[in-house]
DNA sequence: ATGAAAGCGCTAACAC
DNA sequence: GTGTTAGCGCTTTCAT
């Protein structure tokens, strides 16, 4: 019954007094304790309310040993070109489902000079995982992080031997699959592809998925050239490609920002997009809806798989059983860079 | 020296142990207090890296009563056009710049229907100050907040009452006049603008600043369609203003985003631009850099304004004197939405 | 089911 | 300049 005036915020002590219960019931309470009376726990309850009593963050992770903070990793060339929007979705994703847990999201832009302060950091008891985001790339440079902190990436690993880790990543290859098998069915029939950097997953799997259908087809698989994700990339890549002097009428980009700078060279040299060269892109952003046309593309759910990173990571946390693998299904919007099928021609053949 | 196998990250007592001084010592030296000799400093060091020590941030917190954490308030609005790369990179500024900080960044998306949530968040002691961003909106919601924690906004606050808070904005007027005064050097004799909500401060600033000077030109300043920031917007605000009937040369738009709406439906309407419409936009972002043609736009240095408002709040954080209002200047990047100068007209008259 | 007591790892007076 | 001593507010055995 001590008589204090508590300028600050109240604590649990206090609400145990008010509710006229020990610190013990009122801690049982506050952690959804099931070994608590119904009289006891609506006598704290009220005393809660009334005193507008919230937990102290710090005293409890102190006690519990346990922060429920999740690390959001971004690598520092990532926030570089943090205005991507896919990249930005997938960071919508993350914060709009923790916002419904007891998790508390921190951005941490890892240093690329001095990552050892990024994994001290991690390491020193600051977070109870960590999700990492690196963009385009296949960065797993945290790999090793996964076997002392509970982790999710985004993206699949590059390498093999970082099978282990949890990862939730799109379905490139079945993506750049069904872009190519578009362009086939409204009529292409000589293709090109505007790839991404083959040290990048998603780079590397959007090239496997248009060659292997390509292939099937039994066209020409050698119109193929790189650029590294950015709109500059794909418009010298664009250049590049019409320097061969060979003629192509579909043209898959593994990204819509490279494809709206590869949009623009095809017009400058006087090509029309679509009736000469049908272009599809990937990852259904910004960048494919305000083209001139609009880009057909592969739309990623960035916005889900940023969720399910969250969510795979907190049932990790929790204990709960998660997959270590997640594919999320990708799916082709049409728009207007890719013309109308060619009933008649498509037929003939 | 005492021989434990510390399966946990290590304390400072073991620092201090393995030190040969007191606990007291070990945290002046980590807290870089002056009162601590050379060589006991040297031998803490020492230890600290010996012993890979890492301070438990909880402890700490609890201890000192601050959290070393500052949260980024996002509205829930807001994170739905998480992809604006303005409001990207303004995050990206306040996370780089924390960085290299003692301070966290501590993600928050406001839940718009639980607005109780956020505030009892954020007042419970969990955060030492906020940083509030709401896209291009004057969202002050989270005034009253600034009363009771430090905070800083993004954006001049809309209504004069809360004139008394913290924020770091861009040169909106200044930015708008300078697009206008260009639309008028390259030759432009008849002006139309559109502009943004005017209820959010940059709709607002960027309006006043369009209409300032075509007021001072004598020119007339009624062509004047609204809209809310997005492509679409800007499209639907440009067909409105071709229906007028009243020929315009020079377009000024908001933001850039609107301005790629508003492209798209001058050429489907056979205007071509520069040829017959110059148009300036505002942000200077990709969707300037990327349409065809490239927008001239007044860019805005969104990192900057993001870095700044994270050090204004730590300066109030840590007691140092900041300016309660920071504006930001902006720049016009001429590219291929604006003729060129036509010299001899404007001489000549 | 509930309370008492012992810390979690650190900072902050206060003595020396 | 350095060590000693109390806590910070909570969780968590362990009794009861």
């Amino acid at each position: 019954m001590t008589q204090e005036l508590t300028p600050g915020a109240p604590t649990l002590e206090q609400v145990a007094a008010a509710a006229g219960v020990s610190r013990s019931t009122v801690s049982r309470v506050v952690n959804n304790s099931p070994h608590v009376t119904d009289e006891a726990m609506t006598a704290v309850l009220d005393a809660i309310e009334r005193l507008g009593y919230v937990p102290n963050r710090a005293a409890r992770s102190l006690a519990s040993r346990k922060t429920q903070v999740i690390a959001l990793v971004v690598p520092e060339t990532t926030a570089k070109v943090f205005a991507d929007p896919f990249f930005a979705s997938v960071v919508q994703g993350v914060a709009l489902h923790l916002s419904d847990t007891e998790y508390t999201l921190n951005m941490v832009i890892a240093s690329e000079t001095n990552p050892q302060k990024t994994r001290r950091y991690l390491l020193g008891g600051n977070v109870d995982g960590a999700l990492v985001v690196s963009h385009h790339s296949g960065d797993h440079s945290y790999a090793r992080l996964s076997h002392a902190l509970p982790t999710v990436f985004g993206g699949r690993p590059m390498s093999p031997d970082e099978q282990d880790s949890y990862y939730v990543d799109s379905d490139n290859v079945a993506g750049a699959e069904a872009a190519t098998r578009h362009l086939l069915d409204i009529g292409c029939r000589s293709l090109a592809t505007i790839a991404g950097p083959q040290d990048m997953p998603p780079g590397f799997d959007r090239l496997v998925g248009w060659r292997s259908v390509v292939r099937s087809a039994g066209l020409d698989d050698g119109l193929v050239e790189l650029g590294d994700f950015t709109p500059r990339a794909g418009a010298e890549a664009a250049r590049r490609l019409l320097d061969r002097g060979v003629p192509f009428d579909g043209l898959f980009v593994a990204n819509d920002q490279m494809a709206v700078g590869a949009l623009s060279v095809l017009r400058e040299q006087g090509l029309s997009v679509p009736h000469d060269v049908s272009i599809v892109g990937f990852d259904g952003d910004s960048f494919s809806e305000t083209s001139n046309p609009p880009l057909t593309s592969i739309a990623q759910q960035a916005t889900e798989l940023g969720a399910t990173m969250a969510r795979v990571l907190v049932d990790l946390l929790q204990g709960r059983p998660a997959d270590r693998v997640t594919i999320m299904p990708t799916r082709l919007i049409v728009r207007g860079s890719t013309r109308e099928p060619q009933g008649t021609e498509t037929a003939a053949d």
